[in-house]
DNA sequence: CAGCGGTTCATTTTT
DNA sequence: TGAACCGCTG
């Protein structure tokens, strides 16, 4: 809250720790991010340590470059570029590439995401002659990741199945999936951290190299790292032991997929001579949202203990309001968010909805919709994983790998050429008698033996096609962009699509211009060695979908999001959502408390996060009855809420959508008439948006593929006919948010956000994957 | 081989 | 409610 620069003791005593194990406990709002930066910028500026000798290690793509654009500021882009920042998956796969040959390893290998490597086990298991009802994929691949996490190989995993029938064959299925990997010269995302700890185990030399590189190590999030991250940082930083934590273990919330709490916990038994620093003070909330935090947290065992304090005063009380159902849950939450933001002033870029699962986004949506209100979901489905994008980048992963099987697979038919699953499993077996990988076996489609001349024919056009595309890279003179749009071309994937006959096919051609312009950004900003396709599809595999500036940004967008993707933001204005038993603590939690008391506790710290996200005002709802599996149903409050001492809240009770008679009918009927309902404003919140009402919208696109985290085009499409809409800032202008621009160097690009008006206006817009800050005033941007 | 329609399934969270 | 999967048909 007070300027950069300025420091309380606690802080200050963190920052001036520059040497040894340095432990800080930092609660929620209390500076963490500022104490980091400028630890870093003490080392380089007074403790005389170099830039490229301290490696700062966070979660997430997106903290990592806030934390470089804020070290920036701090000792100069200079010395800020050449520091290690980055999340411990990048990390590790940038010490995989450099040391690949030590240990005899491809420095082109592929990463596999959670759908390449499920699809690799189906395959598995068919060839394994197991069903996918014994072993079902998901299941496995967790137990497998499970194994990895903890540092289990496969003969260990095997010595503990030999007396388990079922746990044996899921050991051959683990066995056969690292030797699937291993062919196909890929790693999935544990093994970029597994195999360089093992890397690093077995090579002192490559352990001594990175120990003297690495001299000052800072890892934020401690709290979430995992088994082999913790191993990680404990060889690295074995001899030095300047080795600088941040965390909160009372926003672990990742335990879930590995992350485990003692490492934050143990850290003092780990570096006894660990100083240990505790940042209490917060400078993000008012007294009452603190007090509710801390007596919700209390009630959990496994915890260090820490008491938050602000001084900033009690502020409001904290509204929990009962609702008859979900749709009326969605109408009183918007209804506040409007009312608070007229009250006090806000713009809806002050406020967020959270809640715990994405399944509840959709009837806020609507609510929102009906009230023309701009909002943007964060997380969702990513803009890297959709299917159109992920063909592509398969084909592009393929010629930088050709032993890449999962992607050929992908894309061998895709668009059709009339190569159907008996045709691929012909070149399989092919593939496998003569030991080479799938794209090896297509371009002998000849050799392969009972392919009928047709499917002979098919397969040849795709060979010439990869060979075609892999000898103008090598030419060289192509550009990766270029490259893109041959392979958009030559593979007549384009093709295939503009003639595909469905509502989305457009907006699926259009996320394949974003890809291409995503391309042109990446080669901007990586002159040099070739054209980087490798460094890209890196990027592009370990990118999360939160890289955008979106916290802060102005310009009157509502931001929704699960309480996960919560973390580490603040809002003056908070709403959490489907505070009922079942779904908040979720069901699976509930039931494994039954054996499993402190199952429980990470949801109450999911709590907490989302209770400390708000800065000034804070409404929590439950519903009486819900959809849920598409079916209604009766729901109780959650337990958390009883967690909340009395005097801190304000009850309030809201109605059903429907007064009487049985919801689940009445309710279908008017469901998506977005104009029929006459009824849906009332509520009486004052003043309306944007006041023209307009006609219904004239494409209701029943899907909504959400995709990237600005509801997908044809909903800012929607924003864009209703300017006014908004509130706050006059979304009348042709460069409000959701608005599509021209750019003249980084291309189509989206508004996200906005601040500032006048000459001063600066916009973020999203081009592909990165997003760009520019003033209005002189960027030359063309409306579109 | 592709496309359709019916079925079943599951819904945490993400690098 | 919806996505993902299966089996059937053309």
């Amino acid at each position: 809250m007070a300027d950069e620069t300025s420091l309380n003791p606690e802080q200050g005593a963190a920052v001036e720790q520059t040497s040894g194990p340095l432990l800080v406990l930092a609660g929620a709002g209390s500076g963490k991010t500022r104490v980091l930066t400028q630890r870093i910028a003490h080392l380089i500026d007074h403790a005389d340590v170099a830039p490229w000798n301290i490696l700062a290690v966070t979660f997430t793509n997106k903290a990592a470059g806030e934390m470089r654009e804020r070290i920036e500021y701090l000792v100069g882009d200079e010395a800020a570029g050449r520091l290690w920042i980055g999340t411990f998956h990048s990390v590790c796969a940038r010490l995989l590439r450099y040391e690949s040959k030590a240990f005899g390893l491809h420095s082109d290998f592929t990463i596999y995401d959670t759908d390449d490597c499920r699809a690799l086990l189906r395959r598995l298991l068919v060839a394994l002659d197991l069903s996918e009802q014994d072993f079902p994929i998901r299941q496995v691949h967790g137990e497998i990741s499970r194994a990895k996490n903890a540092m289990i190989d496969v003969p260990t995993f095997a010595g503990r199945a030999a007396h388990n029938p079922h746990k044996r064959r899921i050991a051959d299925i683990y066995d056969a999936y690292e030797k699937g990997l291993r062919a196909n010269n890929a790693f999935d995302f544990d093994d970029l951290i597994v195999e360089p700890v093992r890397l690093l185990q077995r090579f002192p030399e490559v352990l001594e190299k990175c120990r003297r590189r690495w001299k000052h190590i800072l890892v934020d999030e401690y709290q979430d790292t995992n088994r082999p991250q913790y191993l990680l940082t404990k060889l690295l930083a074995a001899e030095h032991r300047n080795l600088c934590v941040v965390g909160d273990d009372d926003q672990s919330i990742y335990q879930f997929r590995g992350a485990d709490i003692r490492n934050i916990l143990d850290f003092e038994k780990d570096y006894p001579e660990a100083v240990v620093v505790r940042l209490e003070q917060n400078y993000r909330s008012t007294g009452r949202i603190l007090a509710a935090a801390n007596a919700v947290i209390d009630n959990n065992v496994d915890r260090k203990g820490k008491n938050l304090w602000t001084a900033l005063g009690e502020g409001d009380l904290l509204q929990v309001a009962e609702c008859g159902d979900d749709r009326g849950e969605a109408r009183h939450v918007v209804a506040q968010i409007r009312q608070l933001c007229s009250q006090h002033d806000y713009t809806l870029a002050d406020a967020a909805i959270l809640y715990r699962t994405n399944a509840q986004s959709r009837v806020l949506e609507e609510e929102l919709r009906r009230h023309k209100m701009p909002y943007i979901i964060v997380g969702g489905t990513r803009f890297y994983e959709r299917k159109e994008i992920k063909d592509v980048l398969a084909y592009l992963r393929l010629l930088v790998n050709p032993a890449d099987d999962v992607g050929l697979l992908r894309v061998i038919n895709a668009p059709k050429r009339g190569i159907g699953d008996t045709t691929v499993e012909k070149i399989a077996l092919f593939a496998r008698q003569t030991h080479t990988d799938l794209l090896q076996a297509a371009l002998h489609a000849g050799e392969v033996p009972g392919l009928a001349a047709r499917a002979v024919k098919a397969v040849a056009t795709f060979g010439e096609l990869m060979t075609g595309l892999a000898q103008q890279i090598h030419e060289g003179g192509l550009s990766l962009p270029e490259l893109a749009q041959e392979v958009l071309d030559r593979s007549g994937y384009l093709e295939a699509l503009r003639e595909l006959d469905i509502p989305e096919a457009d907006s699926r051609i259009d996320n394949l211009g974003e890809l291409v312009n995503s391309m042109s950004e990446f080669s901007g900003r990586y002159e040099g060695e070739g054209i980087g396709l490798s460094q890209f599809l890196e990027d592009v595999a370990l990118m999360s979908s939160e890289d955008e500036a979106m916290a802060g940004a102005a310009g009157g967008t509502l931001t929704m999001m699960t309480l996960h993707s919560a973390k580490g933001l603040e809002y003056p204005i908070v709403a959490i959502c489907g505070m009922e038993e079942e779904i908040f603590p979720t069901q699976r939690a509930i039931e494994e408390s039954r054996s499993q008391p402190r199952a429980i506790e990470e949801e109450r710290r999911l709590c907490y996060v989302g209770i400390t996200r708000a800065r000034r005002h804070l409404l929590m709802s439950y519903a009486r009855w819900r959809y849920l599996f598409g079916q209604g149903r009766e729901m109780l409050p959650s337990r958390f809420l009883e967690e909340l001492p009395k005097e801190l809240v304000e009850n309030v009770q809201v109605q059903a959508e429907l007064a009487w008679g049985s919801p689940a009918g009445a309710d279908r009927g008017v469901r998506r008439q977005a104009g029929g309902r006459q009824g849906a404003n009332r509520q009486g919140t004052g003043r309306q948006g944007g006041g023209q009402s307009s006609p219904a919208k004239q494409i209701p696109k029943p899907k909504a593929p959400t995709g990237v985290h600005y509801v997908a085009d044809e909903d800012s499409g929607l924003q864009m006919q209703f300017p006014g809409a908004g509130d706050g800032t006059g979304g009348d202008d042709l460069l409000g948010v959701g608005r599509w621009v021209q750019h003249p160097a980084w291309g189509r690009g989206q508004i996200v956000a906005r601040e500032g008006d006048g000459d001063k206006t600066k916009l973020s817009i999203r081009f592909g994957a990165t997003t760009k800050r520019v003033v209005a005033a002189y960027a030359q941007l063309q409306p579109i």
